[in-house]
DNA sequence: CTGGATCCCAATAGATACTG
DNA sequence: CAGTATCTATTGGGATCCAG
């Protein structure tokens, strides 16, 4: 009888949040996701950081697991598989944005991401207003993807 | 001290996050060292999710490294050493709270621990005079310390 | 004592080749 | 395109040792 390694993960916000956030790949993934608008397997392949493809389809499946992704393939051809932010992935947003502004003014040689940068300066990224059209506009994309 | 291997890791500021916070053992370092007054190697080791030895000490000195401890011994009993945040590391907190109020709304099994529950009931957590009196509450701790 | 360093070896992460 | 399979590299647990 192999004695569990790891304690329990739950019942405690920070431990939970470390089992999705304190992993470099989820984080760059939900990055990829929620902030570059990726939504497929090749799109997430390509990023700069080069995850491998085992390691992709591990956390891929791990987001969905965790209710951050929804899974969803194409009606129209089953090869096309799309990842779309649940609500609960989307409503960490604020917070990557909090970090993402942290990291900006403590490391001089970050640079904001295109979509980042360009959003922050031309809309009120961080209103309510600006999050809940966001909202909107995903679910509204998943809809259409669902109806083909 | 492991080789980066492919791609530059900064240039992002959501890259350069991830290699601080998208690492299980540093997440959870920096919750203890920031909302639970852990200061010194067996606080930290005391932890329940039960860091290992050289774990601890390779995370103490990658956080001191990226300029998140300040590592400080006493003056008077060398192997008294103690780890406190620096500004850089207290300026992530806002960010951290909202990941712990995220965590604590998805995931029903959790409770925020005694410091943070305590704190944001009595405390006005998140008010710039709140955040602002905690940076000199510290400031005032590691001041005390390095005098001896 | 406290704060580590080191070693062993188990377990996990990850790069690459390959497949339906 | 969206993943497996395989094989190697790194991380991590636990015991032990060491220095101040």
């Amino acid at each position: 009888m192999t004695k569990p390694r790891s304690i329990d993960w739950n019942g405690c916000p920070t431990r939970y949040a470390a089992g999705i956030f304190g992993d470099k790949w989820c984080f760059l993934l939900l990055r990829d996701v929620l902030l570059h608008g990726k939504r497929t397997y090749s799109e997430f392949l390509g990023s700069p950081e080069g995850i491998s493809t085992n390691i992709l389809a591990d956390r891929l499946s791990r987001l969905e697991a965790a209710g951050m992704l929804d899974r969803q393939t194409d009606p129209r051809k089953a090869s096309r598989v799309c990842y779309f932010p649940t609500r609960k992935a989307r409503d960490i947003l604020p917070a990557l944005i909090g970090v993402m502004v942290w990291s900006t003014k403590y490391d001089a040689r970050t640079e904001a991401p295109e979509s980042f940068a360009a959003s922050f300066q031309s809309d009120p990224v961080g209103t309510i207003e600006w999050y809940e059209a966001e909202i909107d506009r995903v679910d509204g994309e998943i809809r259409g993807f669902a109806r083909g």
